[in-house]
DNA sequence: AGAAAAGTGTGACCTACCGCACATCTTTTT
DNA sequence: AAAAAGATGTGCGGTAGGTCACACTTTTCT
């Protein structure tokens, strides 16, 4: 693990098949697989350095494969026909996405837009590469499965709040989860995500101004803070026992 | 809010022996899979036989395995704190459901409720049986992964519109969408949705009352109908194109 | 068939929140 | 360091759509 940080020189890690696998190591879904499963896989993979706000995939693009995060985070959103957009989840670390294009036909686009929100590596593994390993590996397989789980399990609670709460409530849920996601070190404060409020208000599916206003209160509170275009949750505790108290 | 009248009774689990291959047949899943594979999943399948509005799963119970549905249609639904119900998605016949339970943890709770739309037959498959037949069988698990896909593409685009579209938008989208799912017969007319006004507008994420208002338009300009407690689509076309004309 | 239960249609409020405007604050660029 | 670009805070209508109320229709039950 702590090999993985000391990489100083990204291209050197392109070249050197060992190293990558350690990379690989670092996605939920590779986590546990066999060391020569993935030296198989490792030799497919191709790897991006990409920075902030630089756009990976796009929602009206034929889906060419599947991507993980290596570090950095990630936003995925869809837009409407007039141009509204909501950001559908946030990746991070160890996350997959565009998953959803597997075994579908190959004129099929991606099921949303991906933009890198903060610098990082993704890297990168071709649809019918990675069905035919899918395939070869029923440990993958069988991986993926649970990945997919727990992705479709989330998005339906998300869709459940995006429906059924106010945008206070909705506010909160929203700090909440991505509080949780955004947790690395566990280190239970001061937990940064790396939004604006802007980008924020589309994870709620709300407007900014609303946003704001919650914020605005929260700030009052000490529970959140905002630094350099990112919000930080400075009292976690408090923070989730906002919703659950009686009215 | 109001609760379901449940009439769960496991005797009802009919076994039936070698005939059932054929039931399985019609799952999407194992639709592909070879004979003597099927023969073995099919031994540890249990057929309920359920009524319309009978409960199968609920949220608050703990997740025992995964169903399909033979014939019927079912709801999926979720609730929040205060009883407000929202439907998550229906499966109809060939679908699969709560197969989001697969590789949890042993205490973790269904995603959703389910409950029958329409009288039916649901197979059962115990979550550590299946698990273990998606290890031995490759085929399955891509199948399944396909599966998943699709419901994952699905699921974003609705969350899409439900944040994004006033309510005659995601109310002509979601008969869109509907009526794609049970145009069984491939006949373009009289599409059949199940659903009264009041479940349809929990699918759309808003009240019977704005759902009802929208419904007296489109009944008026011969669009859609309703008899017996379903919605009838009598003009597929014109509904079509009402979202997609400019303004 | 008749009663009870469930679902529907519509008018009249009422309120949450969207959209606008504009001032202020922060970050990036040159 | 100044200028430009971007993000945020907040007051103020306007309105879509939620809520309530009640009459009416359709389905289900006995």
């Amino acid at each position: 693990m702590n090999q993985v940080e000391c990489v100083k020189d990204p291209n050197l890690a392109i070249y050197q098949g060992l190293s990558q696998a350690d990379l690989l190591r670092k996605i939920v879904i590779f986590k546990n697989l066999s060391q020569k499963s993935l030296a198989i896989i490792v030799q497919r993979i191709q790897t991006l350095e990409l920075k902030k706000g630089e756009q990976i995939i796009s929602e009206t693009e034929v889906a060419k494969g599947v991507y993980f995060v290596h570090s950095g985070a990630v936003k995925l959103t869809k837009q409407d026909e007039s141009g509204n957009e909501i950001i559908v989840c946030v990746k991070q670390t160890g996350d997959v996405f565009a998953e959803a294009c597997l075994f579908t036909k190959v004129s099929e686009y991606y099921p949303a837009t991906a933009t890198m929100l903060q610098d990082g590596k993704i890297l990168f593994l071709d649809k019918q590469e990675l069905e035919r390993d899918l395939y070869n590996f029923p440990e993958l397989s069988l991986q993926m499965i649970s990945y997919m789980s727990d992705a479709l399990r989330e998005m339906t609670s998300q869709l459940r709040d995006v429906a059924l709460l106010d945008v206070y409530a909705k506010t909160v849920k929203t700090l909440e989860r991505l509080g949780n996601k955004f947790n690395n070190g566990l280190n239970r404060w001061d937990i940064e995500i790396p939004l604006t409020i802007q980008e924020f208000a589309t994870v709620v599916g709300t407007t900014r101004e609303s946003v704001s206003r919650v914020f605005s209160k929260l700030k009052k509170d000490g529970i959140i803070d905002m630094k350099s275009r990112k919000i930080i949750i400075r009292d976690w505790c408090t923070l989730c026992t906002l919703l659950h108290r009686e009215y």
